[in-house]
Formats: structure tokens, C-alpha cells, sequence
DNA sequence: GCCTAAGTTGATCGGCTTATCCACTTTGCA
DNA sequence: TGCAAAGTGGATAAGCCGATCAACTTAGGC
């Protein structure tokens, strides 16, 4: 085998128990950056997270040898998250039904943590969370997918994969909009489902946007990042 | 017609015809801005479009105030090959394949232009682009969207502000899938014209995306920046 | 209680960006 | 030709960022 101490990071970490103090402020560290990066996106710096939990630089560098890292620990968690709401919409009856509720409550958790969006719109590369992810929603989403394509209601030239494009497809809308039309993502995403092609019937939530709002998305005028 | 003066930038400034050495510079300027900012993105640094105008900084900042002004300049006149687009489109007897011709194009125009893309992602700020793009290319859309509408092609609860939204959306997928997949973007801007939904038969071009794809392009592994 | 490994601190580094400033050079009109 | 006005070079400021490290503090086994 190859180096087997691994503490912080990938592998796994069980080498000694961290010290009481030490546990304690990796706690507050994991608290503090995400919250902000929920709030504020993956821009946040590191000293803000530190002073945020009342700690030092050094001591988050300590936990956490870089962003990726401490990206990846914020976010594994979530997964559970996702999981769970891919596995609550695959239960549901109607197998269209099901897509379209797993893939709005992906979105929406998108919409409400900043980091996430920032995560689909690909700020952060190499991380292991993708891998993982693939690794645990993958199957879950295949077998909603598998389970409309049965049923006929979901074209059979898709993948798993084309659907999972769609969260990115997502994120500049929801990003951009944010703070200006908080729930156009759902239109799009409904239309991104739907189809722009005529012919069935179902009428799109929410108003078009105006077009000050599509001038807003575009050059992000009042969003701001404050 | 409108505003016939307009030479550099927002207000006014043709003040006075610039010196020969001058106005060769601000064509060099923009010349290595374009050529840079095609193919790397917005990111590109005013010292690294100096060296290539082999110019000083200084120089660079007399003739653009700042970023957004350079900006604006290069891509105003990009503008017209988009209403070229949208006008060729129009004359496409087909309304449904005008719709496809046009978005075709603009996000194509995204696909080879690293800047175009930023832009699309909210990159830059409150430039005046929006407002004149959406001024010049917004009415003809309109008459290639009421045309399909009135066709019975296009979905009569979208507007030419959903369809505006497409590129964005795009934006994502042609960044993180550059260098791994090119041509991916074609396939989902399909998949988006024509919908997730099973019943419209056409056959999507391209393949499902390898599961490798999907993850590069969400932690945009190979992509890189260089 | 003491001692050492573990943990913490915060100044600091190096790299990047946007933007400014002024001594110097060039242009082109009189 | 000569001289102001226009333009230019490039060092530099000021701000970020991620990341490092040597001096100090603390936990907790013995």
C-alpha cells in the first residue's frame, strides 16, 4: 500500500482521534464556511471563514489543506440530501411525476445555497465530489429515468447523463437571477422539461419574464454580490 | 437610425479626431483584446492585452477607462454578425427551423468565443451591451418567435424573453465541455428546443455524453485554463 | 503536576488583478 | 522649424487571493 496516514482528507481519516479543542474547532470552521458559502458562493476567502469562526488562518489551513478540501467535506454531506430526495421521488406513483420532482428539488437546493450553484456552474474543479455523487445519486436517477422511458413518457434517446447536464443548464439562471426573480427557475426548468415545441398542452407557471428582468440576468445589474 | 455619432463608448466623445499613432494603437488594442479574449475569456488581464498590442498598460487604460468600456467596444460590433444571424434566419421559410437556425448560430457564436460565453454567464457588470443587443436583435426574434407561433410550432406561452434565456442556460455546458466534448452543446441545445418529453420523434444528434464527460465538465477536470 | 506532541496564531509571502501617475516622446499645426 | 498638446511607457499603488511557517499555547497521558 502506499502512505497509509491520510489524515485530513480523502481516504479516510480514523488515524487519532482529533484533540478535544481541535475537534471543536473544526466544528465551528465547517459551521461558519457554510454558512457563508450558502449565502455567498465558493468566493469566500478563507480569512473570512476563520474570523467568522472565531479562529486563525493557520488553523483552518491545519484541517484543511486547501478549498478543495474543505469544499469537499462541506459538501459530502449534502449529498445525503440529495439522495434522500432522489429516493422520496422515486416512490412517487406517476414516473413523470417523479422525474419532475427530483429535478426540481435538485435545483432548489441549488437555489437556496450559493455554493452549490457555484459547484454546477464548475468554479471548483477536481474535486472528489462529483465522483462521489455520480457514485450515489447515479443509480437512483437511473431508475426514475429507466422507470419513464418505460412508461413512454420520457423520450428513449436521453440518459441519465443528459438530465444530469440540466442543474448546470440551471445555475446561470438561477444565479443571476437571484434577488431579482427568485422563482424563474422553476419556469425554465419546467420549459427545459416541457419543451419549447408546441403541442403539449401543459401551461408554464409563473409570467414571462420582463425584459428589464432578461436585461438584469444578462449583466447582472442588481443582483450584485455585496 | 439613432445616435450616428457614438464612437467609443457610452456618452460621447468625438471631441476630436484622434492622433494618427493614437487611433493606430486603440485598432492594436482592440485587435489583441479580441484575439485574447476569444479564446481565453473575460479573465484576461490589461497587462497581458498590453504586451500583446506591445503597448504599455497606461496606454491600454487612455483609451478604455476600464474594463467594461474595453469590453463594450469589442463586442458591440460583434453585434451585427448576431443580427446578421437573426435576419438570415428570418428568411428561412421553415418558421420552426428559423427558431433552430438562430439559436444555432448565437450559441455557436458562444461556443467560439470564450468572452461571448462569460458575457452570457453574467461575467461582467451593468455594460450597456444588454440594452443594445437586446434593442437590435430582440425585434427580429420577436418576428421569428410570433411567425413559429403563429405556425403552431413553437409553444404559444413562451416569449422571445424565455428564448433569450437559452443561451445563458448554454453558457455552463459550453465552457466546462470545451476541449472534452465541442459539440456537446449542440445536442443539449437540441434536447432544450425539443424537449425532454417523449412523442416528437426526432432523433437527437450526437451520443449520450460517457459518464466521464458528465463528470469532467462538472469539475471541469482536462478543460482547464492553461 | 509535568512534559511533549498536538494545536493555534497571525504576520507574511508571492502572485494575481485593476488602476494611477508623471517623466518622457511624438505629432502635427503655425 | 519649433513648440504645445496629445499620447506613451512602465514602475508602482492598493486589493484581493491562497497558502506557509516559526513562535507560542494547550491538552491530556504518565
Amino acid at each position: 500500500m502506499m502512505s497509509m496516514s491520510d489524515s485530513g482528507r480523502a481516504g479516510m481519516e480514523q488515524s487519532r482521534p482529533l484533540r478535544r479543542d481541535a475537534e471543536s474547532n473544526r466544528a465551528r470552521i465547517l459551521a461558519a464556511a457554510r454558512e457563508l458559502i450558502a449565502v455567498r458562493g465558493l468566493g469566500v476567502g478563507h480569512n473570512e471563514i476563520a474570523r467568522a469562526a472565531e479562529v486563525a488562518v493557520g488553523t483552518v489551513y491545519r484541517r484543511f489543506p486547501d478549498k478543495e478540501a474543505l469544499v469537499d467535506a462541506l459538501f459530502i454531506d449534502r449529498l445525503d440530501e440529495v439522495v434522500d430526495a432522489a429516493e422520496a421521488a422515486r416512490d412517487i406513483t406517476d414516473p413523470w411525476l417523479a422525474l419532475v420532482t427530483f429535478m426540481n428539488g435538485a435545483v432548489a437546493a441549488q437555489a437556496s445555497n450559493r455554493g452549490l450553484g457555484d459547484l454546477a456552474l464548475g468554479a471548483a474543479r477536481g474535486m472528489k465530489l462529483s465522483t462521489e455523487a455520480r457514485e450515489r445519486v447515479g443509480p437512483v436517477v437511473a431508475e426514475i429515468v429507466q422507470r419513464a422511458q418505460a412508461a413512454g413518457v420520457l423520450r428513449p434517446d436521453v440518459t441519465e447523463q443528459d438530465l444530469a447536464l440540466v442543474p448546470a443548464m440551471l445555475a446561470p439562471i438561477v444565479a443571476n437571477a437571484r434577488g431579482i426573480d427568485d422563482e424563474l427557475w422553476r419556469r425554465v426548468l419546467a420549459l427545459v422539461l416541457d419543451g419549447f415545441r408546441a403541442g403539449m398542452a401543459d401551461v408554464l407557471p409563473g409570467t414571462p419574464p420582463a425584459p428589464e428582468v432578461v436585461d438584469a440576468i444578462m449583466s447582472n445589474w442588481n443582483a450584485a454580490a455585496h
